[in-house]
DNA sequence: CTGAAAGCGCTTACAG
DNA sequence: CTGAAAGCGCTTACAG
């Protein structure tokens, strides 16, 4: 690209020093007004723009954080930048995104990415397959602040923002068991997530509380594909009796349900309920879907990872003696009429 | 963030030059093999991880490409978004985005925001309310090439890649002639969009060819709101006779209006066929929907722009005598069933 | 209140 | 094949 107006050109045309033209165009108060005033004007008429470069480059900082996410497709994802951006732009920060696609090859290669640029600190959703983190550790030698969101890391020593899957997942039983099924179903993740396992968790402690015996046969693990969902759900309608509800990981996965039953078991669609975590905005435009979701709410883990980001990245002591946050944020059930 | 270890660190423990340990990390053909794998090995076993704004500062180049676009909520965008991030990857660029969330003051702070941070080029969707280009000449004026994409700038001089609305549009509405509808109304987008004007086109074409008389009662334009939409069906259903079948600016016109026919004309809801442009993957799981949608291939327009914008990167001839290009992509008719 | 000078970590034309 | 040196555009501690 063409060369843009520096602060020696500014100088040499004021005949004042760089470092006053520096000064002044950053309101340093060893300025007088007049001088401030005097440069300002030609900056204005020169159409100078500071080179963001070279300033991130002298001062060892890229004002930038990282956004290490699976797939902007979710839109789950889409809300949680809206909440990093909202705390980010107010401190006048960019965000680098990257889509790691659910694929741990590709986290890798971003993982690398983000450190050559030298992003000041990290948020990161990480694929559904990474279970080792050793990955990530890198960041630690460099000094990279990172803040994991959504899916928290199976292991102690990070610090994360997600929503409380347990309670989450026992509330969502548990509206089903008070609308009166008693044999519920249930579509988790897969077992490598620790969410998947803790939404597991809360659906037993659910079926525990109503005194609900646990069948195993009514649980099955799906790694998000439609294929993966209809082949839980052949399985599901073949028991007898089958149930008449079923609690599954997400929304996408109920939908895929939904789809299979109007292919095969049309007769079943009104008498089966589902809850799930999430809340598609598209819900509004569906004839067929979850009785109730737990919502999620993605743009305040953003922003509360975003804040816990910046608590680290603008404290100046000494990382001594660190210690890790965790933040669940609460969750509650919404009922999709 | 701590400091991470620097060229002279590897140079000072090699006891070579800086400048060979640079030229050995970059395969410099001058270096013998054998120093090469000694800086190599040490690079990597020290974890040596090259400070890239270094780099780009000294290079005068960013490695980054900017892409502007309304609102990453729109399910296209993050297609194209894809399409250019294919591109960019295999260029080893990095991609910086921003949302105007069709926002004309936020539009100008980004614009600013690229320019300080010297993108080396900028691939831009301008908000719908975007009419004065003068915002975006002042790229010309620092030299970044600047390629917009799915709404194209109303006046000439600037590069695009857009798809041919006017075809699309007369697409859409031609295959409710042929389905038999007489009675055909529009609801199109800002007349401030010129692609809401070429796809207005479009619709009075594909009249004027099967000789149906133009009714401008039968024209709404909306600014995509639901309530904008529900305002003009409110219109049209109120006419006598009511149009058969409306075409639309896009798919989330159709399913808002479909949404106020569930409400106040049940009845209507079999006999009244719409088109439009778009295809919501979600489509899948609805029940009412656009009888067909023009397909809008965001993924391919986000490559062609790329490819487009690093031609223009990766040229080294002076930049006289420069002429603007504009992609159009065909589109073709899917038929939602 | 202003300026001279050092330096951030790289790359590269040039000399040897 | 290797190295000394300049310089990219800023900021800032220091001197005056």
């Amino acid at each position: 690209m063409k060369k843009g107006i520096t602060l020696k050109d500014l100088a040499k045309k004021l005949n004042m020093s760089v470092s006053t033209v520096s000064k002044s165009l950053n309101n340093d108060q060893a300025i007088s007004p007049l001088t401030k005033e005097r440069v300002k004007e030609l900056a204005a008429k020169w159409n100078y723009v500071a080179n963001e470069s070279a300033r991130h480059f002298k001062l060892n900082k890229s004002f930038t954080i990282g956004f290490i996410l699976p797939d902007l497709r979710d839109p789950f994802f889409v809300e949680a930048i809206n909440g990093i951006e909202e705390v980010a732009g107010a401190e006048k920060y960019n965000i680098i995104l990257a889509q790691s696609h659910e694929n741990t090859c590709k986290e890798e290669s971003i993982v690398n990415m983000m450190i050559r640029n030298r992003v000041d600190g990290l948020i990161a959703a990480v694929t559904k397959n990474t279970i080792d983190m050793t990955l990530f550790e890198k960041f630690r030698t460099v000094g990279i602040p990172v803040i994991y969101i959504v899916r928290e890391p199976r292991n102690d020593g990070f610090n994360y923002v997600s929503i409380n899957n347990v309670e989450g997942a026992f509330k969502a039983t548990d509206f089903l068991i008070k609308k009166g099924h008693r044999r519920i179903a249930h579509i988790m993740g897969p077992r490598t997530m620790p969410i998947a396992m803790a939404r597991f968790e809360g659906y037993r402690q659910a079926l525990l509380k109503s005194k609900i015996p646990f069948d195993e046969k009514l649980v099955k693990s799906v790694d998000f594909t439609e294929k993966e969902t209809e082949k839980a759900m052949v399985e599901l309608m073949k028991l007898d009796p089958f149930p008449t509800a079923v609690f599954t990981f997400k929304n996408d996965i109920t939908l895929d349900a939904i789809v299979f039953l109007k292919k095969k078991y049309k007769a079943r669609l009104d008498c089966i309920d589902f809850t799930d975590f999430g809340n598609l905005p598209v819900f509004k435009y569906l004839e067929y879907k979850p009785v109730a979701s737990v919502k999620e709410d993605f743009f305040e883990m953003g922003r509360q990872a975003a804040l816990l980001l910046f608590e680290i990245i603008n404290d100046n002591r000494q990382d001594t003696e660190k210690t890790f946050r965790g933040v669940k944020i609460p969750c509650k059930v919404i009922i999709n009429r």
